[in-house]
DNA sequence: TTGCATCTACGATAGTTATCGTATATATTT
DNA sequence: AAATATATACGATAACTATCGTAGATGCAA
């Protein structure tokens, strides 16, 4: 599967994110990250839904069209992540983690969360 | 600064990887992941080294020209890790940090190193 | 010095991405 | 019913991406 250009997968994650959605709707919400304009988005998300490309569904039975994600996070996470360590973590996931986990506020909850997923792992090995 | 494309990002992690090489060397490296003609590479690292991207610096003081990265990983990781968190890990850089220890074969050693981490973090707060 | 090997330069192209304007259809309101 | 608001459809385009072929320069080896 071809992934996501980047400006789809900011409508991607819109629609992850509210569920099924109007093109007026996910544009007022794009619109808060960046400017565009209505067509632009419309034109986006009718690429999207394209035979070619599936990554959206629509519903065309009422008046205003209704877009739903047709391709899951978990489709995609895996290349992503990949292609982040691979080139900017030089291959090492630990330096990414490390990287996630020193630059960004994480809360003691997820911490916590984490040296428990870690005594996991290590029961395993 | 506008962002390497994937093509590019390939080749930068290549030069972060080897250090200064010619385009021999790196076209050798990048038809280990994919096949790419000779003048393909040539062309996207001298794309690359244009002073409209200035990604790349050459020495051209030898028939055989040498490319060295112009840019660091740590100037392009914040935006790609902030990218991939934003659309397939709902924001949460937690679950980036999860998805990594869970679907990567962690070291022992590595695990021990995310503690010490999580550690020092906890003494912080 | 002739020819082979190896470079870089240059040009072309097909495909994709991102964007937007205009036209047209359809409700809703006045 | 006319005017207004709101949708989708369609077409166009500029910029970029990725790729490759051909030509010409340069050094080395026979």
């Amino acid at each position: 599967m071809k992934k996501p250009s980047d400006a789809e997968l900011d409508i991607l994650a819109i629609l992850w994110k509210n569920g099924p959605s109007s093109v007026r709707e996910v544009h007022a919400a794009l619109n808060e990250q960046r400017d565009v304009v209505y067509t632009t988005t419309l034109k986006t998300m009718q690429v999207m839904a394209s035979s070619k490309k599936k990554f959206l569904k629509r519903d065309t039975s009422q008046k205003t069209h209704i877009y739903e994600a047709a391709i899951q996070p978990e489709m995609i996470r895996e290349d992503m992540v990949d292609k982040v360590v691979n080139t900017v973590f030089a291959g090492s996931p630990l330096r990414l983690v490390l990287h996630a986990l020193g630059n960004k506020s994480t809360s003691a909850e997820d911490l916590d969360q984490i040296k428990k997923m870690i005594e996991n792992l290590e029961k395993e090995q």
